[in-house]
DNA sequence: GCTGATGATATGTCTATACATAATTGCATT
DNA sequence: AATGCAATTATGTATAGACATATCATCAGC
């Protein structure tokens, strides 16, 4: 297939994948020792330390000092998913994409859904509201709480040309983020502005940031019906 | 907080990381050579190394010969996102769990389903409709087709008392996968076996298995209700 | 001005060595 | 038999040096 050149702890780490995804090396099995690897490859310990330790980190193995490494017991499934921005995700589909502001208001922290929302400390919000549109039909709903304590700048921002998410990659960088991903039957005010009967299921993403610790924004997307899918792939050396 | 000793490398790592989600060095700003870095911190090349080596991993950064390390721009943002044994979740929530097998029969390939589902080149498969219950209720219908081609040990297994899930993750290592993640309606004969009404809002996560390019396994899990919901996690370093 | 050879430079990989750390084994003492 | 100490052993981390490779800048020649 593609020939390109590996290099020698990245053989050593395919060598020792490639036994631990056949079902060759069960679980519990014990890897060789560096030496003998070392041995095995002619190459020195370095070498194989960071093959064994990259697999370490991939979850395939675990090591113990004095005993050796082992093949890791499969624990749960993982996968990567990758939530693109959504003009991206519009044109991808090939449709004219849209940007269109519903409501923009600044309040005070309070609501239940504030806490919910890990505002809990939190004193003052921009509350958006918005559309996303692929050519005429709407695409996704964005309901979205940004926190004025961590985000000042936010109180100066219109949001009428760009869209918060845009806005706030550009502003701040974001140190953890959570992803919460349900089915719901959208309520009428949703289904209105989707333009969906009421109860039609949708695809909700909720999705919670942070940095250093202070929680930045909280979103949630709706998209209508079942023409929105997400995927994730997983391989466990990526 | 917690007082671990911090080795060298994550030590840089970790200054490195801050000043880059802290948008204290923005997109595109050249990282300290390896060799001022190693100065800064009296330390081998090697360390430094391996700290960037690392960056560079988890997408923090982008090295270019000759150049130097750059910030990287923010891309899609990526979460990795768990999927627990079914047992496991609903054992989780407190629930005792019960597992009930509703059909298996095996069969030729050749439906246009098989196809979508990534055994356009199957010939014989296992197909099999079964429950997972949280208590009394049922939490979760599992369709699923095993490709008797890649296991064919599977042609064995009545599926009456263990669940296709573990029963493959004890059979056969996979080496790839990915999931398909939507909301839709319970169609008639889904709502009759998840004990709702058709048309419900369901969250149906959809996916595949290969093991050294063979395709093993495609299911379809289907949650009723907004009861479920996938939670993904994501921080730059992990 | 354009092209191509040359050298400089930063990263990529690897070696040989060293000491630290954790855990297990085995011996010796109580 | 139970306890405690020491030796052994495998991994964890770090060093200093080496050569390879990709790429950019410079300069000579057309």
């Amino acid at each position: 297939m593609s020939g390109e050149p590996l290099s020698l702890h990245q053989r050593i780490l395919g060598d020792i994948g490639a036994k631990i995804v056949s079902g060759a090396w069960p679980p519990g099995h014990r890897i060789p020792f560096e030496h003998e690897l070392t041995e095995q490859y002619g190459c020195s310990r370095m070498t194989v330390n960071k093959a064994l330790t990259q697999l370490a980190k991939a979850g395939l193995i675990e090591r113990r000092k004095r005993s050796g490494s082992f093949v890791a017991r499969p624990r749960s499934q993982a996968a990567v998913l990758e939530i693109h921005d959504i003009r991206a995700e519009v044109e991808a589909l090939g449709a004219p994409y849209r940007y269109e502001r519903l409501s923009r208001t600044i309040r005070s922290a309070g609501k239940p859904v504030d806490e919910a929302a890990g505002f809990a400390d939190a004193t003052r919000l921009v509350d958006i509201v918005c559309l996303h549109f692929a050519g005429e039909a709407p695409f996704c709903l964005e309901e979205r709480l940004i926190s004025l304590d961590t985000v000042p700048e936010a109180e100066q921002e219109p949001f009428e040309t760009i869209a918060p998410g845009p806005w706030l990659i550009g502003h701040v960088p974001w140190s953890a983020a959570e992803h919460t991903i349900r089915a719901l039957a959208a309520d009428k005010p949703t289904a209105k502005r989707l333009g969906v009967d009421a109860g039609t299921p949708c695809l909700a993403v909720e999705r919670r940031t942070w940095t250093g610790g202070r929680p930045v924004t909280h979103v949630r997307l709706t998209y209508p019906g079942t023409s929105h899918a997400l995927v994730a792939r997983f391989t466990p050396e990526g």
